[in-house]
DNA sequence: TTTCAACACGAAAACGTTTGCGTACCCCAA
DNA sequence: TTGGGGTACGCAAACGTTTTCGTGTTGAAA
């Protein structure tokens, strides 16, 4: 078991100096052809690469982006890791991954972790109990701290730095307008609790929309679903508030949700109660992931692009972390960029 | 903005030297009362905390481990990851992730990357196209330049190495039993070409369960998908292959599914062909993903507990990592944990 | 023979820590 | 006054790089 070779262990059984051999590497023509040769024949031999922790400290950038999400076993933000990799992998840059599992504490605790040293910026999504307590003195100090931030999915405004987000409004009024041209005349829409900003986001976009169609907006037609009821345990919870939905409202025709999951289990309860999906009950669901191409009936869905999402925002952070490189007092200008939604038609709705 | 600070920073301000502070803040008793005193409110007033890659470099040891797995969009990777780290936090690692995206180049490559001082030891899942091509040479390597790597799920035995994997065979034979004991006399598997192994192993408990009921083996009840047709693109032609499947089979009642999607999609042909499910075809699926719980009907599946095989490889490779650092000559002795695959019953089988 | 440039290399600092060891100072006892 | 033992601190090395600057040797021009 040999150890990883160093310029120093190179330079001792070469009889040179460290400097010489570092030289040698990076092909300066301070040193001779000969020793050049040998020195790279040798390093190749040895399969020598320098460490780069020692050039992490020395250039005092470790070429690493750290990420923050709320889970990991889900189809938007792994889609999104995704995007954040493939860019970060092209242009030279490792990826850490910190899951704050909704946890305000764990939130603060990972961006610790990694804000000494460990990461040249933060590309992250705010934990809902972050949003719900809005605590958000851990963002303003790693700024503060010249660690800059690309905030996705999940921003909050306040903060200065670049953003990257889905026209929530713009998409939640696609899914709408889809169901008014199918025809559909009661339109619900099941959402979560107002703190969650995207979901608060949809739920306006889905009352824009209404009145656009000069629709009324009946509060018996919003269904705001405690956070709790997205895991697992509570799956029965989430039906019978949905079927409570079904019956209180006999007349609905379409239901707009905000996320697949609970869309699909819409969809379970109305054919439980004898709706036909999708001639009596359309229904167009947020977030194209696996539920939505893969179940029967599939669903119309307002696809986000995670991937694309995780490339810009990616190419932000570094595109900043290479300017403030050249240009130490770089422009504080911060940008959000909106990333489009599109509509894509499966059979949940005519 | 001001930047992090540093020991020397601190040193110079209060005029002590950097040892000082370095060692009044780490509570030595060389230290006086008063200055330990005088240091320490320094420091935390301007929130000091050591850097993490002068500390690796000193300590050789970076306290953070990488993960290379072939795709992060999939319900199974997904959950490891959490596993993994969730024990990595706990004891106080960090995660870096790589995808390899099934690619033997990218896999060789990301592993590079990572070798080179960032981490202290490798979590890995084998690309497909590694395992086809039978190369492990970046296996190898890395092991014998001392650093430990932990394989789970798709591994291959000829690497010295600690593997966490699922009992697939024992796995598709309870899939098989429970098809069998419901009923089913004509089981079809649909799983992949033999070089994943998981898909070889899983036909191959397949095929012991059979033996186990002396029930015959057909060849015709065994497709094996092309693994790009697991790709969305290739839906269609997925369908067609199951549907002829079971065309040419018309007595199938039972289906066992190497993964969620055959599953999934094999329902949907098998409903287009005028099947009923659970009554006239029953289906088992491997992974309780997302799918099993959610689609409709519902997938009896064997579930592989993810989170569990994640767990216990962050423990393998932090135990070995920490004994090594005691004991340099370390125990080479390498253990293969089974993790026990269940039955999770759902409404595909009766 | 002297002078000077070109060439080829080495010394040392720096990045931010930790830690073994040396030492200046003080106080007390002899 | 001298000696000795604490006490409280500083020096310097080490981790592995890169890079600036200095320097010894050579050969040729004057």
């Amino acid at each position: 078991m040999k150890r990883k070779i160093t310029l120093k262990q190179i330079a001792k059984e070469l009889d040179v100096s460290i400097s010489t051999v570092s030289k040698a590497l990076r092909n300066s023509i301070e040193i001779s052809e000969d020793t050049r040769q040998k020195v790279q024949a040798f390093a190749k031999l040895y399969n020598y690469r320098p460490n780069n922790i020692a050039l992490s400290l020395k250039n005092r950038k470790t070429k690493t982006i750290g990420i923050i999400i709320p889970e990991i076993v889900h189809y938007f933000f792994s889609t999104v890791i995704t995007g954040i990799e493939l860019v970060a992998n092209k242009r030279g840059y490792n990826v850490i991954v910190g899951l704050s599992n909704e946890s305000f504490d764990k939130e603060v605790i990972n961006m610790q972790m990694l804000a000494n040293g460990s990461i040249d910026g933060f590309i992250l999504s705010i934990a809902k109990e972050t949003l719900q307590q809005q605590d958000y003195h851990h963002f303003t100090e790693t700024i503060n701290q010249g660690m800059p931030i690309v905030m996705f999915d999940r921003v909050v405004n306040e903060i200065p730095c670049d953003k990257v987000i889905v026209d929530d409004i713009k998409g939640a009024k696609k899914a709408v307008e889809k169901l008014v041209s199918g025809g559909c005349k009661n339109i619900a829409i099941i959402t979560t609790k107002d703190y969650v900003s995207v979901g608060k986001l949809r739920t306006q976009g889905y009352l824009e929309a209404l009145e656009d169609y000069k629709m009324e907006a009946k509060a018996s037609l919003i269904l705001k679903i405690e956070d709790k009821l997205l895991s697992n345990h509570h799956l029965d919870e989430l039906e019978s508030e949905i079927e409570q939905l079904f019956k209180s409202n006999k007349s609905i025709d379409g239901i707009f949700a905000v996320n697949e999951l609970y869309a699909v289990t819409a969809i379970k309860v109305a054919r439980k109660l004898g709706l036909e999906i999708p001639k009596s009950l359309q229904v167009v669901s947020f977030t194209d992931g696996v539920l939505s191409k893969h179940s029967t009936p599939s669903l119309t869905t307002v696809s986000q692009h995670g991937q694309e999402i995780g490339e810009k925002a990616a190419d932000l952070l570094i595109n900043r972390l290479e300017i403030e490189e050249e240009d130490e007092e770089a422009e504080e200008i911060y940008e959000t960029v909106v990333i489009e939604t599109n509509l894509i038609e499966r059979e949940s709705t005519k």
